[in-house]
DNA sequence: CCTATTAGCTAATACGTATGAGCAAACCGC
DNA sequence: GCGGTTTGCTCATACGTATTAGCTAATAGG
């Protein structure tokens, strides 16, 4: 047994099996229909595995202009929800054949991560909500694009069903009992994030209720956020007493804030999040909220994206993922005081 | 301004400019101080900029042998301190100009993804724990590997000084006057997790104490088999008083089982994790822990990478990174009962 | 048995870049 | 002003694969 001191290439196998360099390249790769002679497709494959043949994905893309990869470009890496969708979108491509190269927009801008991977002619791009917003079709150039949780973009989009997520959660309190209700989210953010927050305040205007400028506090989507929002509520005269939060991650910080501030929850205070990511279910009390699958999500993405890729057609599925209610222990029916 | 149909290639370049393209390719990839004349440089980049060129990576990977990517591969996506890792790795690999292929090794096996990466011609791959040990030198060929955290491996390696880690843990414990201390790990898992364990039972051992076996629990390294471990524990007549969990997903999982059955954290149980994830500072209360620099090993690998890639030295920096005790809410002195 | 067809292979080339060899002009010292 | 050096560029080619066109031998058709 040789060692072959350098990657053996489809010359090196062509040698070895006695024929010609483009009758190997038949065999490996071309239609698994060519017209080759058995006998000459197993010696070729025989010969290949015998030199440890390997194909050059390189050399393959520069004539296929394919390359099988695809691009997913993220807005943070260190929300859970995200690596939830980037796990469900690998699952998938690697399952098709394609590799994953993972971007996380907060080096660079997501425009400069975009360009890096149309450099390395990545098949396809998975863009998440956040890093969408920025981009011009002219950037993308004639690259495909699947967006994630932005549907008002131009390209084929898969999305949950935002606005119902913050429908549910404002039917939930309002069910409870509850008639002055708190909202913590960003100020500018995504799609999603606007239409959880209108379909919030709608659930509250079907009800007859609205919503107090001063308890539509706006923060950043994070733990942090959460809790100097919380902190703020608490500190009103007219303190809600329930809360929905954008995302989980805010709903953990308003709830640790209440925590150190002495309120219990739910008792005196309900909290509502968004995702039901996996610290949901870890922070005490557990964290009621409403479920989007991101991990479906990132799947359904990759799914459309290969499809586009391969057949050329965008399937566009515009139907919304749906979300669902996670009744867990931040809430509980109104405490009536007087 | 014209609209290229097609990428731009250095031969649009060089007509654009009137200069051949091996000129091109001088001025906009070789090095940067190669003797082309001040104005010829400054037609090209014009031009270049004008019909919006970006090099095609496969081209230029294909003769230089390099692909400017590297490879991650983690063993589970999931748990936040690999997230961690990869970007740490993601922001120097990225600054660099390299771009990171993401592999969650729990699809397909890790020499499956290895082989995937290598196809591409990553010009390294980075293996986190858990994912280097089945592999074999064979499998990645003359390819770059650095481990992350496995230091018994064959490869340059980075890792956190692990057995301090259960060293640190072990003395506060003791320290805090416990006298009955539990251990839940996994049975057979990495080094690192072997060495937490072991530099735990030496400070026991140094204090003149000992680990009764069964308060040794075996249990997988997740917040389920923490809390399935702590459940084990708390059921013994001579139950324990205070618990070094491997990583924090486990010292979580331990602290809800605590939560769950009524047992106040910290002042009938004591628990310390390992690792520092975000979520450690979002339970309540606070998980007390070692802190492990994930981001920095991340870092440090792809810079060890890189170097090793660049310089093809192997600078094998085999100097343990420091860990740090961090005491937050879950330990306390140990209840004089009687 | 001769021709039209097809099966099975190969020769040639393209993909877009980098790079060593080579060539013309400018420049230098004396 | 002449040999030698340097500057600034181009020619040719290689990287490893896929693919079109074409060639030979076998096969079918009559």
């Amino acid at each position: 047994m040789s060692k072959p001191r350098r990657r053996a290439t489809t010359h090196d196998v062509a040698a070895e099996a006695g024929v010609s360099q483009p009758t190997v390249s038949l065999v490996l790769s071309g239609n698994p229909r060519a017209r080759v002679a058995a006998a000459t497709r197993r010696r070729v494959i025989e010969a290949a595995s015998r030199l440890g043949y390997q194909p050059n994905m390189l050399a393959r893309g520069l004539v296929t202009r394919r390359s099988y990869a695809l691009g997913v470009v993220v807005p943070d890496l260190d929300n859970p929800f995200f690596t939830e969708v980037v796990s469900g979108a690998q699952r998938v491509a690697v399952d098709a054949g394609y590799a994953v190269l993972l971007c996380d927009a907060r080096g660079a801008s997501a425009a400069d991560h975009v360009t890096a991977l149309r450099g390395r002619l990545v098949d396809g791009i998975i863009l998440d909500a956040g890093s969408a917003g920025i981009l011009s079709l002219q950037s993308v150039g004639d690259t495909n694009v699947v967006v994630v949780d932005e549907p008002a973009s131009s390209w084929p989009t898969v999305a949950s069903d935002a606005r119902e997520a913050g429908r549910i959660a404002g039917r939930l309190l309002i069910e409870l009992g509850h008639r002055t209700i708190a909202f913590l989210g960003p100020a500018i953010g995504t799609h999603t994030f606007r239409m959880r927050e209108r379909g919030f305040v709608e659930a509250l205007r079907e009800a007859g209720l609205t919503i107090d400028s001063h308890h539509l506090r706006r923060v950043p989507a994070s733990v942090a956020g959460g809790a100097r929002g919380m902190q703020a509520l608490l500190s009103m005269e007219d303190a809600p007493t329930a809360c929905f939060c954008v995302n989980d991650l805010v709903g953990i910080g308003a709830l640790k804030a209440c925590l150190s501030a002495g309120v219990p929850v739910p008792e005196r205070m309900s909290i509502v999040g968004c995702d039901d990511i996996e610290m949901a279910r870890i922070v005490t009390p557990e964290l009621t909220t409403v479920r989007i699958p991101a991990r479906e999500m990132g799947a359904r993405a990759a799914r459309l994206l290969i499809s586009q890729i391969e057949q050329d057609s965008a399937p566009r599925s515009d139907r919304l993922l749906p979300v669902k209610l996670i009744e867990r222990q931040t809430t509980a029916h109104a405490f009536t005081d007087a």
